[in-house]
DNA sequence: TTGTATGCGTTATCAT
DNA sequence: ATGATAACGCATACAA
């Protein structure tokens, strides 16, 4: 536990000059060396490799990216990462990018729109070689930050008409819609939504819900809290639905997550389900299929969202700027039906 | 839909001069308005701001740190961002480091040596203020280069007699053991472990499991995966375990996800919990609480860990250098018992 | 195949 | 209070 070996790391990180005078030659060779092998000396190259490899030496990406003005960076903003939507973006990205040489800078803006901004802001000091971002809800001062950012700008997981750049999501007014659907046409008529309205997209649904509800001349049941989703809340939610409303029929929650937590909350106050209540979530995320019972839900393509995503903007880098056809890509929806939604027929 | 916004576009990203030239000042001003308001006249500082703005100017993080020396960035390398574990440590280390200035460059190693290697060398190039690795394993070239890089360096979640800098984490070992203890404690005899080795601390636990049991006479019985831990394996897991070993009493889940895929398994087969299994799982992580039955497990101060970690390396950076007395913290765990390990008390 | 000169956008130092 | 100049570490263009 002595300091010794702390006290003697050196003060000065090691550079490419460093390297090149351990290796008797200039920096331009080691530099070389590093990044075009085949145009160096065999001797040399062993030489240069030996020096760097004595010294610890590690490149430094800030000046590297300053010089050549490429960081092979890409820039992402996601609200959450405790939400398991955005591990399977972020999965897809990560399997496109990285074996295409990019590296992959992802900040989390928890759901607020100052820390969107903020982290966007961040993300550009880095310049990025594009930028991906959740949502197309951005502050005006975001969206202006982006489009002079001279970089592709993909909006994802929501659509819109006026996107800044790309835009490739799926249309969360449609899949509510189809949700309430869903749930009218197997026989439910006392429905409730379970949200959290943290997220802009949840948010779009919870209007899609109402207005369809209203549109069929019943009243719209919403229970939601400030706090964002997670299954304690989801158990929280029910609770409190069940105390004012113990006649609904069918719930849909605006994330997996909370549909898991009522559901043991249901288990709990033995409530059946789907016999007593109809269950329904949204993203389909993989608990759903083993759950018990199985949960009903709207399956998103999130991994082909992220997939999607990085093959444009590498095909826009490489490509010299030319942007798709189309700029907004619509994804689709689909929805999995599975126990926690089929009652029995009626006798 | 057309392309003149783009076409339109800047292709040149507008720096410092830029600002400088509209403003009608020196580059200098333009940096002193940005980082010491203070020390420019307020005419400059209005003149300076409005011309910043608006030409959307962005300041080059990669030029500041290579001027200043200074990146204010905090590299951080986990080995999953699915696992609930690290999101709660994640999101100590961003209240703490946040507010202070500092930005956290996170990379993800997917639970491979090689990816964490590469994930070292690219955040050291980045030239970040503190180093933060999950585990103690990594590879020799990684150490080195951690060793090299001059910058505080925390092994965080589990600990080792031979640390790289500071670590901070707890025995897995301990853990292991403590839990198989609570297990036999209560009765259980014929005790299963479900686990995916992927993790390099779910091996430590797995031996201390081994070690308890074989020390005790009981052969180790043990089922395990080489994918990630998730829900559906740990459903799986179960079903492999039921279909070879029938007898069963008590079931030790090395992840939380793990033992809730397995219980919804026990439902679905209709194996009561705790009266024909108990269970019993690691982490504590918030769905435990909620489940139901409730889960059994092993609480580990992920959040604290993180605290812990983000307080002593802003100490250390602080501080020029000062290491803490002791460069190894064991921060414990804590067993939560809940109804999936209380039987009924027999007749 | 290897080296020299120059510049990337910013900050630190020193003047004014 | 403001500006001129020299780094920072590396990559590009060009020369040898």
């Amino acid at each position: 536990m002595t300091d010794k070996d702390i006290s003697t790391r050196p003060r000065r990180r090691t550079t490419l000059g460093d390297v090149a005078q351990r290796a008797g030659v200039s920096a331009v060779t080691v530099s070389r060396v590093l990044r075009e092998p085949h145009l160096v000396s065999e001797t040399l190259r062993e030489r240069v490799a030996t020096a760097a490899s004595d010294l610890g030496y590690v490149p430094n990406r800030l000046a590297s990216a300053l010089a050549s003005a490429q960081t092979n960076t890409i820039g992402v903003v996601v609200p959450s990462l405790t939400n398991g939507v955005f591990n399977d973006f972020l999965s897809a990205l990560h399997n496109v990018f990285l074996p295409a040489g990019f590296q992959l800078l992802v900040l989390n803006s928890r759901y607020t729109d100052a820390n969107e901004e903020k982290a966007i802001a961040t993300l550009l000091g880095h310049h990025p070689e594009a930028m991906i971002v959740t949502g197309v809800d951005q502050t005006p001062g975001a969206r202006r930050m982006l489009q002079h950012a001279g970089v592709p700008v993909v909006q994802v997981m929501e659509l819109t008409d006026r996107p800044i750049d790309i835009n490739i999501g799926l249309s969360q007014v449609e899949a509510g819609h189809a949700a309430l659907r869903f749930l009218m046409e197997r026989g439910c008529c006392r429905i409730a939504h379970l949200m959290a309205p943290l997220d802009a997209r949840a948010v779009r649904r919870r209007e899609a819900f109402e207005q369809e509800m209203v549109s069929r001349g019943m009243e719209p049941l919403v229970i939601a809290s400030t706090r964002p989703t997670s299954v304690p809340l989801g158990a929280e939610l029910l609770a409190a639905l069940i105390e004012r409303h113990p006649d609904v029929d069918a719930v849909w929650c605006s994330s997996d997550n909370l549909a898991l937590g009522a559901l043991f909350e249901c288990d709990r106050r033995g409530i059946r389900v789907p016999e007593d209540i109809s269950f329904m979530g949204f993203n389909d995320l993989e608990f759903c299929s083993i759950a018990h019972p199985a949960i009903t839900s709207v399956a998103t393509p999130r991994y082909e969202m992220g997939e999607r995503t990085a093959e444009i903007v590498l095909e826009i880098i490489r490509g010299s700027g030319k942007r798709p056809e189309e700029r907004r890509i619509d994804m689709g929806f689909e929805i999995r039906e599975r126990d926690s939604t089929r009652k029995a027929p009626r006798p």
